[in-house]
DNA sequence: TTGTACGCGTTATCAG
DNA sequence: CTGATAACGCGTACAA
């Protein structure tokens, strides 16, 4: 592995040279650069990155934590991480906790012990461990939450995210101005606040129309295609069929429309449905997915700018950072059956 | 930021102490032991990533190559590449191709450049620059190829996968065996030669049953629900139109049935619909998709435990590792119309 | 069992 | 504009 000495000793200049021409090339003069660069291709020389790193204190490495690579809905917010990314200089080293569960401890190690730059918490699951509290007067690490809110004790945590309650309570407050009475809500793991949010949206239309929730109508999906469709096996053989079903994400909404066509009932005709994400599978599914579209792209951007703002050292305040939301309306929704 | 040498002063011991006490414990006495972990704890010291890795050349960090996060298909890959890293200790890269082209130059730039121990290629794209070929004498840096195909100057390159011929060819040959003539082909991006496999698997077929295949059977989908939507209303409206088309993976299948429900045909009474891969979704959308799927977990194990290998120095050979792929039978594959 | 001392490859500082 | 040299934090021979 040739080393910057070997290339200075060819060229016949100080390592330092060297290294000037790869960072401030402005800085050598053009005889020397000619000089240098010759020798550079001769040798085949390509920077340590690892010495680099070291010595300059930083890893160019944001962590993006999420819960599953495969996810349709990260497709865009991850786009618009990358855009910026790319654009400042950053990789990003995926993080996936699925079947594990992360405390924020060890998130806080990693920048402490120099593994990442940032750290980026993608509607993450979120188990952290209890009394987590970022005090505000502390410098905070550079950590931003997107997507979704986790644990109270984080609500004020820097995150970019819709306005996820506001948004639960247009779709549902949508499914009762056609008509629902009898709506149920689905939402993520009990374990998890991930869909709290939602579901508090979701509480709220129903309360404001003055409509009864009954305790079977709200069920966990697990956010899975295979949870959904056995909450909504239990929904459909319970007393008192929902004429609605309202789904903390796509995915679940795409797994109860499966499970409610299997059943022989039909969609919107005996059950409406309706989504949270808008992935791209909503549009094709049999019948497309009424659902609420989040600017994903926005999303993965303003996370990226706000977390490389937090790494040079600015104060980003704390606190979310609310972009728009959008109800998408398609057919898998529709006024309920008249018996009803 | 506490470093090594203030714990050591601070439990009273040489440096070189507690570095043993963190990577070897064995060599520690007792006594000293708990004098070490105590001033740990006591000056929340994490060893330096940066310096470490710089010390001993290795980053611990795997990069995996993909098209997207989001396509749903990697989650099993992925899985099982997650799996063994945290058994052996890597982190894992990801960087996506989707609107950016690679060289093979950038790859072994970043394994040069220590940025990497090593690269997996998922289902690359691939647009590798021409020229490139690992003579078999050169050791070859560790990098392994996932899933499919790529250029053919890499064909022997080391790399893990199904036999996409055969799959492809069995795909055809059990539309065939339905009684199918008039059966289409819809492969990837016409510039890649991510399919291409699949293609001559479906050609093979074709030909070993002696039918003709209609130029305009064979079109492009970009891999894409919106490609295919595109590709399949060319299709319905040509002057003759098939009975069924192959879809080189899942989500082209799945584009190609909205669209041809869309036009007011049926799958599979109209048109039979067979995909690749096997993703969650094909088993949920209307009608249950007829599949080649693909072992992704055993995939992604293999391909990182063969990478790891490579990385520690082993001979790993070149040339394709296979692994068994299986047809699916679900409802949207039947007999072709009588009126044909 | 522990301490001393050196080197890893780069960049930054400071003289020249 | 360029060269000499001191860090950066850690791991490890080697000596004690």
């Amino acid at each position: 592995m040739v080393s910057i000495k070997e290339v200075a000793q060819l060229a016949g200049v100080s390592t330092a040279t060297v290294s000037r021409f790869i960072n401030n090339p402005d800085q050598v003069k053009q005889h020397t650069r000619e000089r240098v660069q010759k020798a550079i291709s001769e040798t085949g020389y390509a920077p340590n990155t690892l010495a680099r790193n070291f010595r300059r204190g930083k890893t160019h490495i944001v962590v993006v934590v999420l819960p599953s690579v495969g996810d349709p809905f990260f497709e865009g917010i991850m786009e618009g991480i990358w855009r910026v990314a790319r654009e400042q200089g950053y990789s990003i080293l995926v993080r996936e906790t699925l079947f594990n569960t992360v405390d924020f401890d060890e998130f806080t190690h990693m920048i402490f012990s120099k593994q990442a730059d940032g750290i980026i918490l993608l509607a993450s699951p979120s188990p952290f461990r209890e009394g987590v509290s970022i005090d505000d007067e502390r410098k905070q690490p550079p950590i931003i939450l997107s997507c979704e809110n986790v644990t109270p004790e984080l609500k004020n945590f820097p995150s970019v995210r819709i306005d996820n309650v506001a948004a639960a309570t247009e779709a549902t407050t949508y499914l009762i101005s056609l008509g629902h009475k009898r709506i149920a809500f689905m939402f993520g793991k009990s374990s998890s606040t991930l869909t709290a949010d939602r579901e508090t949206g979701y509480r709220k239309a129903m309360k404001k129309a003055k409509l009864p929730i009954d305790d079977t109508w709200v069920s966990e999906g697990g956010l899975t295609l295979e949870g959904a469709r056995r909450a909504v096996r239990k929904l459909i053989n319970s007393s008192a069929p929902p004429t609605a079903i309202f789904c903390a994400n796509d995915e679940m909404a795409i797994g109860a429309i499966h499970e409610i066509k299997a059943a022989g009932l039909s969609v919107p005709e005996d059950i409406s449905v309706v989504g949270f994400d808008d992935i791209r599978y909503a549009e094709v599914v049999d019948p497309p997915l009424t659902t609420i579209a989040q600017p994903a792209e926005e999303i993965g951007e303003r996370t990226m700018y706000r977390l490389c703002k937090a790494i040079d050292g600015s104060d980003i305040g704390l606190g979310a950072e609310t972009v728009p939301h959008k109800l998408i309306v398609r057919r898998s929704t529709a006024k309920p059956p008249q018996s009803s």
